[in-house]
DNA sequence: CAGTAACCGAGACGGTACGTCGAGTCTTACA
DNA sequence: TGTAAGACTCGACGTACCGTCTCGGTTACTG
């Protein structure tokens, strides 16, 4: 039952151009260079309009980031070979970080993320999250067809993997076809001599 | 030979002051909060010192994560038992984070590495790589020993044990015993089903 | 009808303010030591409200001027006698540049004059040409009055009573009163011999 | 007896190339925008040497105004005139003031006097009082021709003559040759009705 | 349908920090 | 001892943003 104030609605035009105008922002230049004055402008905004909405430069950030505004999502598909399907998805998801864009918009959620405590935590709870969602499901059916050992330690696997992705976000490195070979086979081997 | 330029020499007692200055301030407030004015007044020292010797934000920051200004090494034993050093260097890794200085130190640390490319060559070529080499060697002793395979992915390891800590620090986790267990024996064991 | 653009007014406090300190400051310590910091702090202004109001220091200082704030005005009496009336009018100006306070204030629009074309446009425009026109009315009703000669150059003298006054300030002589005479008695007799 | 202390003798070459540079620097920006770092750089000078032999800024300046390097002298002709010296005089220092290095190099000079007492007292000591000698000898030997009255003032007409000069300077007038037969005019003859 | 409450754009405000430049001092190596 | 070079502290410059605060004006619910 929405409470119905009186007074004029808030204008979705209004947030649509901020989001937008933010995301821009935050691909070209970065978190710390990001400057809400700039974001006003090109949006056609008052900078009050945007702090009325958002209390700090952070909290708009995360509002762009768990919106479609900020980031793709890489799907995890299920062809019936759980090793091939997390190999593509790790090849995905590195392949989308070689798209300038999200690249740079990654770097820029990961500095926000690093400094801004809230923001870490919207991003872990909404963003991230689905993530570990989407991989661990698909690990689980792999269980169930037995692909993957009853005792195996999904979610580390799950942190594994996107420890991966995020250290080569930071790097900055090409996503190496052998080395993609390298951690699918560590991930499902390990390194212990055969038992 | 040194070539002896005429002129004052630089001030090492100034260099030191900035670069204790700079790890303080970034530990208090992070990197984007970073101010070399309170730097300069902190350090008793002009902005123009820090503006001669170092063109940005950026350098300063890069000089002093790769001096032993910035970041506590967390050094890779060897017991004989690699699974048991590799055990234990991440879980004193993931502690070290635990003391708030250090914590909020890396935190820093990534964002600067996430907005300036720069910086983070100098992190990958100069810290993360020790850190990188400590741990192949010490995984290269154990196959030497037959404890590790002799055609296991050592590097691939050594990239999902640096994420793996790199995620804990962004997402401001425990380090919790159990998942700590968790990992190690994914990366020795794998997920796949016994062979 | 007035334009009444959108946005929040100019603050006259603020500008009543950043005059009075600029006041202060140029009495104190002159043109070329004038500090915008300083002015602003002491204002309780924002530096940036000045910088969008002024240019230049220049500009700055030449509002000061042509404002009542910088610099008294000295009236030419007329009591019927041109001659007591203008070495009344020279007397009490020399005078006024006893008080501390005026001389600096003065020496300080001289350098400002002397440094800025624009500032010294300003000045005649909208000050010296008002000493200028006191001086031409009151000689001119004295030469109606048949007390000076009807061909007798009287912007010249004008000039010469200006002039003086400004020699007087920069070489920051005392007003000695037989000088005072011999001024007068200069302009009124002239030197050449009886005719 | 020269006293031949040891160590090596000061460079006159650095003492006039740092004269030039002054001279340059003064006329080319002014007294406030005068920079001893452009000062050393264009004489080849390290700043030190500069500093050695002039304490202030100001004592630069001032040393520069009194020698030849600053400021053209205009000489007073005696042709048996005098009143038609005074006026050749007073056109040529106006027309020196058109060649704009020499107007600049003034104003540079009036500034400096404005805000620095000592600068004052040395120009008025050193340079004013030349031309103010100049002036009243060639006045008093016109008395002593009997072209000015013996009761004349000739100090406070020596004080016009260059309190015109300066308003001219100041205001950046043009010379207009009317004007300048006007002041002369009165000088000689004074405003008053003929006696 | 008039009031009025909440919104909107624009943009000025007090501040903090930026990166640069200049003043005046000090420290080298060399002459 | 004097000199060129150049690093030093201090402080001002003019610009850019921050987050707040009026302005005049626009919706849209409410009495």
């Amino acid at each position: 039952m929405t409470t119905a104030r009186p007074g004029r609605v808030r204008s979705e035009a209004a947030r649509l151009a901020i989001l937008d105008a933010t995301r821009d922002e935050l691909a070209e230049r970065g978190y710390d260079k990001l400057s809400l004055d700039r974001i006003a402008a090109a949006a056609g905004v008052g900078k009050a309009t945007i702090y009325r909405w958002y209390p700090h430069k952070g909290a708009l950030v995360a509002e762009g980031m768990l919106s479609e505004h900020l980031l793709p999502r890489v799907p995890v598909a299920d062809t019936g070979d759980v090793r091939a399907d997390v190999h593509d998805w790790l090849r995905a998801s590195l392949a989308s970080l070689r798209e300038s864009e999200v690249g740079g918009l990654i770097r820029a959620t990961i500095a926000a993320t690093a400094e801004d405590a809230d923001v870490a935590a919207q991003y872990e709870a909404r963003v991230t999250s689905l993530t570990r969602t989407a991989l661990s499901d698909r690990l689980e059916v792999g269980r169930r067809a037995g692909r993957i050992r009853d005792d195996a330690p999904i979610a580390a696997m799950v942190e594994s993997l996107i420890g991966t992705v995020l250290l080569h976000v930071l790097t900055r490195r090409e996503a190496d076809p052998a080395a993609l070979d390298a951690i699918v086979g560590l991930l499902f081997d390990g390194v212990a001599p055969t038992r």
